[in-house]
DNA sequence: CCTGAAAATATATCGCC
DNA sequence: GGCGATATATTTTCAGG
């Protein structure tokens, strides 16, 4: 892992559908040779995986939260996480809570609904997102 | 935004980097056709960008947290959360606390360094990630 | 590990329905 | 909106340093 590498990581960061072309006209390589290396760290794992964003609110989902989330039977309240369609990401945490949601759905009515529906998994506390200042900053700097 | 439009937005979310040709077989439509709907899913802000996910850990980064944040300079706060490398996301909340920060660090030390620095903005508690079961599970469903 | 060249794919841009 | 055809660009593959 060079810094070649990070600036690969780095550009597709920001543009995961930039050709291959591109990048090594950018970062002054053979085109081979940068496939070659996205194929190392893709193989490593350095690279799980490439995504869209989407915007929640362009397919009317308007109400984005955080669930602080205690639960005493923890493998019923995973395959409750798995099976929700708006429990985005899932985390276990230490501390007082064990989990951490981060729940996004169509509107305040909707996430009334949900936590509800939790209501039967343990006890919860909501934060609601105002809004999202930003979101997956680069873990690469831009000089590594 | 029809059924063909939800299988792209699934499609591209699951994979960014798949070929439009690749794309246009899946769904069984031209290849000039996808393209044309993908320029427009992008042009109304449906599609806000294409990142590569990158493995923290394989970065030597190996702690994540959530911080919630009470802070009475917001100006001041939002600038320091802007520059500071650490904070991977950072959100607007309603409630007791005014910001919920993910942090992503190298070890349990550095993030109490981290914690420490925030102190001169507020008041802050702090969530530690045991384990993340799930990220960025997809918005649209796979049948919409 | 990298380069350079050639063959196989993919994309952009037509005119047409 | 979408299709087919074609010109341009990109990716894959591989011999050679």
């Amino acid at each position: 892992m060079d810094r070649i590498d990070y600036q690969i990581l780095s550009t597709l960061h920001d543009n995961a559908r930039i050709t291959i072309s591109e990048m090594s006209r950018m970062i002054a390589m053979s085109q081979p040779a940068v496939t070659e290396r996205l194929r190392k760290l893709e193989e490593q794992g350095v690279i799980t995986g490439y995504r869209a964003e989407i915007s929640p609110s362009k397919l009317g989902k308007h109400t984005t939260a955080f669930v602080l989330f205690k639960s005493n039977n923890c493998k019923e309240f995973e395959v409750f996480g798995e099976a929700t369609p708006e429990i985005v990401d899932l985390y276990r945490t230490g501390g007082e809570y064990n989990y951490l949601l981060k729940v996004v759905t169509e509107t305040s009515e909707t996430l009334e609904t949900f936590l509800e529906t939790c209501n039967n998994f343990g006890f919860s506390s909501t934060l609601v997102v105002l809004s999202t200042r930003f979101e997956d900053k680069s873990l690469v700097g831009s000089t590594e």
